[in-house]
DNA sequence: TCGCTTGTCTAGCGGTGCTAGGATCGAGTC
DNA sequence: GACTCGATCCTAGCACCGCTAGACAAGCGA
């Protein structure tokens, strides 16, 4: 059995070689440049290969954006709780948030611009989103002010994150006033 | 001379039947639908007519995007200003952003998703572009609040409804909870 | 050592955006 | 009214895309 051990482990490392390289290209060259002949050849196999691990460039892409959810989410715990005061916690996760999207923007045009494959918002919803949206609701349901669902309070503080991440990095927002505008955010929605 | 402004106004004519097919086809299909050669099909005529009027296919959503920049404006201004009091125009306003974006997908996609090759936020931006971004400005500007410029307000605000809306259309977000979220957006940002 | 499974590669399909170069048509001139 | 010539359009093809069938080789168990 020992044989086919080691076989499972240098495919898994392969396949793992294969969702590292295509966020690496896609961070450095764009996502456009990813095409599974590149992929293929920094890998140094043949086209084929991806395709007995991936059913289609899809879901690498879904893979690459799984392996940034979970980084995200660790990123957002760590940065809330360096903070003891709510209203601190939620800046810092903002900042945190927006951070992430500007350093890894391959990755998260991966998670959230790019189809991926992957189920949102369902009960099929891979473990690393469900536990990135997690990680945003620990910090922002104590803010929430009262009457107002923790869960959707989040919803509203996510997608005004997503939409500052998003028109900042294409270009539609000016990219200096990033600092103002969220203490502006947390100013307004959160309730301290 | 008149020989020559026919042939310009049936060059003009044909302009405006690329980018009416290419939003039709857009929104019946899906952009990932909108080939050179599909195009071509449809307007009746070959690939290269195509690229007589536009660099490239790049340059025909643009067109598309500006052509939607303009009916938003439109829609935007028209829904603030059958309202009287700033709150009602704020939530008006909101509504009406996001059921744009609902209603019109490939025009949305085209304008704040895909590249159209526009420039933003800068001096050689489309008219229509900053149209709409002044529409969104004279409505939210007299709720921004003491001390907040009307600009930096808008800018935030807008980015929020455009997660919010990219977000509910990509299935991030369960597509139900629209209206209490707008409420929640508006209760919280706006002062009036 | 042999047969066979498993894994990998070469080659190719139908599609994409885009373009070079030849055919055609019609406006202006004699 | 015939002719020239430039504008206009189309056919054909390039390089590339995602994806796959089928040939081939390597390494396992008997």
């Amino acid at each position: 059995m020992s044989v086919q051990e080691r076989k499972e482990r240098e495919r898994a490392a392969r396949e793992r070689l294969i969702v590292a390289t295509a966020r690496e290209l896609a961070e450095q060259q764009g996502w456009d440049a990813v095409t599974t002949r590149r992929l293929a050849e920094r890998i140094e196999y043949s086209q084929p290969v991806l395709y007995s691990h991936f059913r289609g460039k899809r879901e690498i892409i879904g893979a690459v954006a799984l392996d940034g959810a979970a980084e995200m989410a660790a990123a957002l715990r760590a940065a809330s709780s360096a903070a003891d005061r709510p209203r601190a916690r939620v800046t810092a996760l903002a900042r945190t948030y927006l951070d992430f999207a500007a350093r890894n923007p391959a990755v998260y045009d991966a998670m959230f611009e790019l189809d991926g494959g992957l189920a949102f918002a369902s009960d099929d919803t891979p473990q690393p989103l469900k536990d990135a949206f997690a990680a945003l609701l620990e910090s922002l349901g104590e803010v929430a002010g009262d009457g107002v669902h923790p869960a959707l309070f989040t919803e509203v503080f996510w997608a005004a994150l997503h939409g500052l991440a998003t028109l900042t990095r294409a270009g539609r927002l000016p990219a200096e006033d990033t600092e103002p505008r969220v203490e502006l955010l947390v100013d307004r929605l959160a309730v301290v």
